[in-house]
DNA sequence: CCATATTTGTGCATTTATACACAAGAGGCG
DNA sequence: CGCCTCTTGTGTATAAATGCACAAATATGG
């Protein structure tokens, strides 16, 4: 189904780029070399210019790469000259906090539904306005508003059955929050944050550091 | 200085098999084989085998492994036989969030110092207990304490300061929240937990299943 | 005690990712 | 206009990760 094949490692690099090119672009620095990009994002430096060229000649020999204009392109690549609609299930502390975040997420994102199983919370409005639905209204919501990414904040008890709400519901791409692995269809988009794992990497490299 | 060469993937996974293994743990199954075990974590079964045998022969042909006893090595391995010691960078809502979570961490973390430069903060204590330290004292603190990780929950204006700072005290490792790529000197073990990007992935897999 | 059914551990081929190194272009300057 | 400097874009080598396929080892059952 896929058109071409780009390496999913470059795609979160060019995420990194962005995001670099965008504080970049805020300063008014209006062009950038891939060197001083390559040194800021911890990346070889050939390594951006061959995750560029998968998708075109954005820079120019002897000068380097216009800041507005690639971050315009990489955006574009991502997907981002959209507004992504997702939806929030389980409005714990941490659904509160990305809530809180929601401002702060990079522009091309937004809640446009929020879901919890509390009946205290249920029908009540978050800071940021959205009114709080049942789970079991799931569905329905999810396909009036159109939501097209799923983000699941519950315990973890719970996250494979909001998965399953989600895809039922037509969602194609979740943002799993929960330590847990979700079982999932061919084809979902299912992407993992995790910190546990990530401590875990830590420690082991501090007990190899040492022994 | 680091022993041996275990692809960083090969970590990562073992703290994947770890957590299922521990729930298999609680339920009471003794055995698992890794054809199970590999489909609930959506890995290759000789993956896992060959993973696990970086470090030694933990299964018995024709059987399988024992839950217990793998669920021990590999936390082992990891370096989850004692507690590591935390200080947490940033009291907004995130950090809140993760100290709300602090006793739905694995165990084998421990937050043991606060920070926060919000004097109306400074002083006063979070709901589990910690007294919350000016930014200003970090140095001190972590070293009173002995902090070995870092976690990083500013905003990402303050994050590389954060860092500093952190590494200034003689912290080996950071977890780092904060949307931005941290620089660091050798050595030092940064990971970043950063939904940002996996939102750009997500997006972009949308925008390619459709064109 | 042998045959059969399992499942691990691993050699090897394949695929994927990374990085070097240089030719190709672009601009500046005398 | 020709030379020099700079930085991109990319061919190619190197390295790393993945997955197949099978031998080795263990248990079971007659």
């Amino acid at each position: 189904m896929k058109f071409s094949k780009i390496p999913t490692a470059t795609i979160t690099r060019l995420s990194i780029y962005s995001r670099y090119l965008e504080s970049l672009s805020q300063e008014g620095v209006k062009i950038i070399a891939s060197d001083k990009l390559a040194q800021k994002c911890g990346i070889n430096p050939a390594q951006i210019r061959k995750d560029l060229a998968y998708f075109g000649e954005f820079g120019i020999r002897g000068v380097g790469y216009f800041v507005k204009e690639l971050l315009f392109e990489i955006k574009r690549i991502l997907g981002l000259n959209k507004t992504w609609k997702m939806a929030l299930l389980g409005i714990g502390n941490l659904g509160s906090a990305l809530l809180a975040h929601q401002n702060f997420i990079r522009q091309g994102y937004e809640f446009v539904a929020v879901f919890d199983v509390d009946p205290a919370k249920v029908a009540r409005r978050v800071p940021s306005g959205q009114i709080i639905h049942h789970m079991d209204d799931l569905e329905k919501v999810v396909r009036e508003k159109g939501v097209e990414i799923g983000v699941i904040a519950t315990p973890a008890a719970k996250a494979q059955m909001a998965a399953l709400r989600l895809i039922a519901s037509g969602v194609k791409a979740i943002l799993n929050f929960a330590p847990i692995q979700l079982q999932v269809p061919e084809g979902m988009a299912v992407e993992n944050v995790d910190f546990t794992v990530k401590l875990d990497n830590l420690a082991y490299n501090l007990t190899m550091g040492e022994g």
